[in-house]
DNA sequence: CGGCGCATTGAACTTATTCAAACGATGTGG
DNA sequence: CCACATCGTTTGAATAAGTTCAATGCGCCG
């Protein structure tokens, strides 16, 4: 039997300032006492920096499961970062076929599509309870003309996302399914283990069908996948709980 | 028979400014007097943001077909806008397996995968003969910190690729192979539209086999397609040259 | 004219999908 | 507390889609 831990979001949640009451938008918070400015913020702002930096009032907000963070068509204003939870971003073909595009954890940032046309071009749904913080991207694009660093890291944001997605269109144009699949569990691990979780027992938040979107193939596909990784002693999986047990392997198909 | 313009270069060449001589690096060109200002500078520009812009100084280059503009793992300090020609955009798995992840044609940028990691991610390759304008990125970088408008100009320059990339990997995703290969010509025809060129004769600059790159499928199966369509009376195809009778037939499938 | 590089076409094969059924955990109501 | 409905997952068998391999065709250039 596997013993999973909820990877990610419980552990760091001790960390994060305690969030009470039911309301949808939090008070603002302090960027420079945030755990995650050394995710989302660049590295080597000085204090006259930070005080600049408040100005861009990042407020929290909530969103339930199954609920959408924006949606296709709503207009743009702000970006947002994930403080707790996770988050998949979905497109939508006229004829009501589906597309998942991204999933987003703890320090991943959403909304930049929206640059683009001053409107969302997809919907951000939660994966399961979460909470992101708000960043008016006017404000932010303020700042970045005052603070070159800040500048330079919003341009590695945008950039990031460009190669991240080139990296996809490989996985989504050349790979096979048991490649797809075992490309994203060690992208997962990867980015657990980044954030100071175990890289190789981790709770998959989402659900086969979404994951089978992501990947480009049927959701029977991907279990078919997940029943041989086992059989062939590279994974232990039980529902959406992961144990990699030979990351080599798995690199290997 | 099919007379099919050179429609990617010709037309425009006319009224691009004449280089001559054989070096690959060409003297200054002043972008406020460029023909295609209207495509890669944002509108609403003064003469003031103008005599500012001059100083990214963007010189030009020549890349013969086949040629790198830029090879993955290439220091990154320019983008590059296509004057002339068209690329292609590749990037390579480590075992050797290689992805098209764009073709561009004038007027459309190249390299912005490189602020990412401060080196570029991928190669671009020319698909003829061709010239770019180089922006030195550093350049435009402080430029955006002075004038607002050119901020949102390469902030939806970026975002524009985020956008374009997530339809890509709703094609590479979701859609038969048919519906690939016609959202494509699709494509391509309203690209060709917008710069002025007939929307529904034109010339393919790449070969089947990048062109299947592209669309994650193999060249066979892209020449399958042209074929189908040939005989169902969307298109008339002979080699690249690509005649499109029936825009509204290619829409559905 | 002959050779080379693409492009096209055919036929066998492989892979992933489709359709269908069964399973397992979870939660509800009797 | 157990029966039962539900939702997501797993598994199997038949089918369809695209790939692979191989041969042929076509235009271009020396």
């Amino acid at each position: 039997m596997l013993a999973m831990p909820s990877a990610l979001s419980s552990a760091l949640s001790s960390e994060l300032p305690s969030e009470s009451g039911t309301h949808p938008i939090e008070a603002a918070q302090r960027c420079s006492s945030c755990a995650l400015r050394n995710i989302c913020l660049p590295e080597g702002l000085d204090t006259a920096d930070y005080a600049l930096l408040e100005s861009v009032i990042c407020t929290s907000k909530r969103v339930q499961r199954g609920e959408a963070l924006y949606k296709n068509g709503d207009a743009f204003s702000n970006i947002y970062v994930v403080r707790v939870g996770s988050f998949k971003t979905v497109v939508n073909h006229p004829d009501g076929r589906e597309q998942v595009t991204r999933f987003d954890i703890t320090g991943e940032s959403l909304g930049l599509d929206g640059v683009y046309a001053n409107q969302h071009s997809c919907d951000a749904i939660a994966l399961e309870d979460s909470t992101v913080c708000i960043i008016s991207f006017e404000r932010l694009e303020a700042l970045c003309s005052q603070i070159k660093l800040m500048q330079r890291h919003v341009h590695r944001l945008m950039s990031g996302e460009i190669v991240r997605t080139a990296g996809q269109m490989m996985l989504l144009g050349n790979m096979r399914a048991d490649e797809r699949v075992a490309a994203f569990l060690l992208n997962i691990s990867a980015r657990m283990k980044s954030r100071g979780y175990s890289a190789t027992e981790f709770n998959l938040r989402m659900s086969r069908a979404e994951l089978a979107s992501y990947l480009g193939m049927k959701l029977e596909t991907v279990s078919r996948m997940f029943s041989r990784f086992q059989k062939d002693k590279l994974i232990n999986t039980h529902g959406r709980a992961v144990r990699i047990l030979d990351m080599d392997g798995l690199g290997s198909v």
